[in-house]
DNA sequence: CAGTTACGTTAGTAAATACTAACTTAGCTA
DNA sequence: TAGCTAAGTTAGTATTTACTAACGTAACTG
């Protein structure tokens, strides 16, 4: 699965044109004008569209992926560490908001298997480091112990994707970044071991 | 905005067969089909594609909206009321699943004003009703005041919406009212006033 | 009963889309 | 230097898609 530069740069491309208009923008033609040369030259550096999509996907679900499990391999607490993961998550949008399309657009992919299988495993290996980040914050005593770390999991996880889907929905019109450490307050209240 | 008849079955044809298969796969063509009947007819009954697709979601969207407006003047409380939602929302995407890819498909949607418009003000106006809904369980005293109701919103919102999308990944594969059920005992625990 | 309307039909079209065939050419290499 | 390879080109194609034109006909209505 290595790549070459040029593949890069088209997938780079196709993750501009998906940011500006949806998967549905991505077409032979669009592509090949925004890499400046002719479509049939698409076709030297990949087999066919599909194979596009899924580069494009590996791609960047490859950085999130790394991004997060760095941060369970920290030395900080659970807490530090959720919170680590909110300001990757939002910081990362924030720099590349092409990506969250892609990342949104299990629903375009849901009858393709193969890209379809890829959006649910990013999905389930996001919820799985969260879960073991929240078990060990539970553990150390710092995150409270009445709830499952998978349930946790899917209230953070699914606080992030609305708010993100909310920001792309509005046009970026909000500060995502400032959403984000809104939402953080609201996590350490809520995950927060009380006192008694 | 009044539909006849035979426009609600052309919406029911479609909202099948975009749970089947995503917004892709509602063309003229499958839905002439699914209809029986030919691919102009449908011109008889909606001036474009795009309408029936707005017409799709207006309908739905309807439906949900009402539901949970008719929650928030029961007298019950705020806690209850919330259940109420969770419970409302659950069993109605359990009996009507071809609806989920509708509502899933704001990217798709993207890029056509009209239809993503429609769809962000639904994401809104649902905000807004679960918002008062926690104002008034705060100000009743069963629901947590350190945390806006707006954040709460965001929390509750966003874990059933990932919790939905999920299950419809899955393909449906594991019971979706008994995960409402304890996403419910979570917002329980994270919500309810603790005594001090 | 003449005319209109609602709701179908068949046949067809323009545009878009993914992809192929066949050719060119610059640069590396035996 | 002869030939191979990588990466482009132009031209074209089969298929799909949304939609239109023109026509038929049953049922209501003045």
């Amino acid at each position: 699965m290595d790549l070459t530069n040029r593949q890069i740069e088209i997938i780079q491309a196709a993750t501009k044109l998906i940011g500006q208009g949806g998967v549905q923008s991505l077409t032979t033609k669009t592509l090949a004008k925004e890499m400046g040369f002719s479509e049939p030259a698409l076709y030297r550096h990949f087999k066919d569209k599909n194979e596009i999509l899924l580069s494009v996907l590996r791609f960047y679900m490859g950085q999130l992926k790394k991004g997060i499990s760095d941060i369970s391999e920290d030395k900080i607490s659970g807490l530090d560490k959720i919170k680590a993961v909110v300001d990757f998550q939002f910081g990362h949008f924030t720099k590349h908001p092409a990506i969250i399309m892609v990342i949104f657009a299990e629903t375009s992919f849901q009858y393709d298997s193969v890209l379809s299988n890829q959006v649910s495993e990013i999905m389930r290996q996001k919820s799985k480091s969260l879960e073991s980040i929240i078990k060990s914050g539970q553990e150390e005593g710092v995150i409270r112990k009445d709830i499952l770390p998978q349930q946790l999991a899917t209230i953070v996880m699914g606080s992030m994707r609305i708010t993100i889907l909310k920001w792309r929905l509005s046009n970026f019109k909000f500060d995502l970044l400032a959403e984000g450490q809104t939402l953080w307050a609201t996590f350490e209240l809520l995950l927060r071991k009380q006192n008694n």
